[in-house]
DNA sequence: CTAGCTGCAAAGCGTTTGCACGATG
DNA sequence: CATCGTGCAAACGCTTTGCAGCTAG
């Protein structure tokens, strides 16, 4: 809750106007664990509030990404991905049998932006990386 | 040319057609620097066949990813983008400012997912990467 | 000949936009 | 009370699908 007085402060201080639906849609982003796409947005919102609409959530997330308080990414699928910027950044690896998602330390990516300064001179910004293969139980599983 | 036929010969086995169109957009692929998206494709193609329709080149893309000839991609717009599987897999490097694409040798990430392996015990299976940020010109003339 | 491919047309999906009403500060 | 945000509806761009006719093997 601290950290969502921040938030709306932050929000106020840019001039914009705090609603309803702009406090629905930022608690649905920051409950989500990890990410979470627009139509799962609208979807959570809409149980406390059904009137909700798609543009909406869009012209917010817009928002919320210009003021660099949510990123978004490509995860594969059609939708993109919405995730809360927070001080932990941190990337996903996806299996493709079971679909599960974890959580990749970015200290393997920091140090990839490094090597690639070096060898490219060119100042990688990895905001978020969606590794795909297959985890341990499913190989296990596979023999 | 002998790589066409080889590739011929590989749709023939697997009991796929040959179809003028299918060589059309086969040969687009093949003769794009890196990377093409469907729309590409289509124009392409159309200089020697205007008939042809999109969805010829979607489902005749679909066949050749399903064969692993050609592999798909995000690159951060709203389309798919289409690469000839060859021999030599490399990764992109995407300048934000200039939106100049430079290629990236694949043993930076080779090595990163052997780094993952050993950490997550997660088989990385990185096909292609898109790595967004700022080429060495665009920082030199930031100053 | 006959399975498989094509073009056409229409639909699907996620996202964006124009507009008049309504709410916020 | 002025402005900004909302919901609605319609449009958008890319991709997918159903179907009848055509064609490669």
């Amino acid at each position: 809750m601290s950290c969502q007085t921040h938030t709306v402060q932050t929000l106020k201080d840019a001039g914009h106007r705090l609603t309803p639906q702009r406090l629905l849609i930022l608690s649905a982003v920051r409950h989500s664990e990890g990410h979470i796409t627009a139509g799962e947005i609208l979807d959570a919102v809409k149980e406390s509030y059904p009137y909700i609409d798609t543009s909406t959530v869009y012209r917010t997330l817009d928002m919320l990404k210009q003021m660099r308080l949510v990123s978004e990414t490509h995860m594969g699928g059609d939708q993109h991905h919405y995730e809360w910027v927070d001080a932990e950044r941190h990337h996903h690896m996806i299996c493709h049998d079971c679909d599960r998602v974890a959580s990749m330390d970015d200290s393997f990516i920091e140090a990839l932006g490094k090597q690639i300064m070096n060898a490219y001179d060119f100042e990688a910004d990895i905001e978020h990386l969606a590794v795909f293969g297959i985890c341990g139980d499913c190989r296990n599983e596979r023999g």
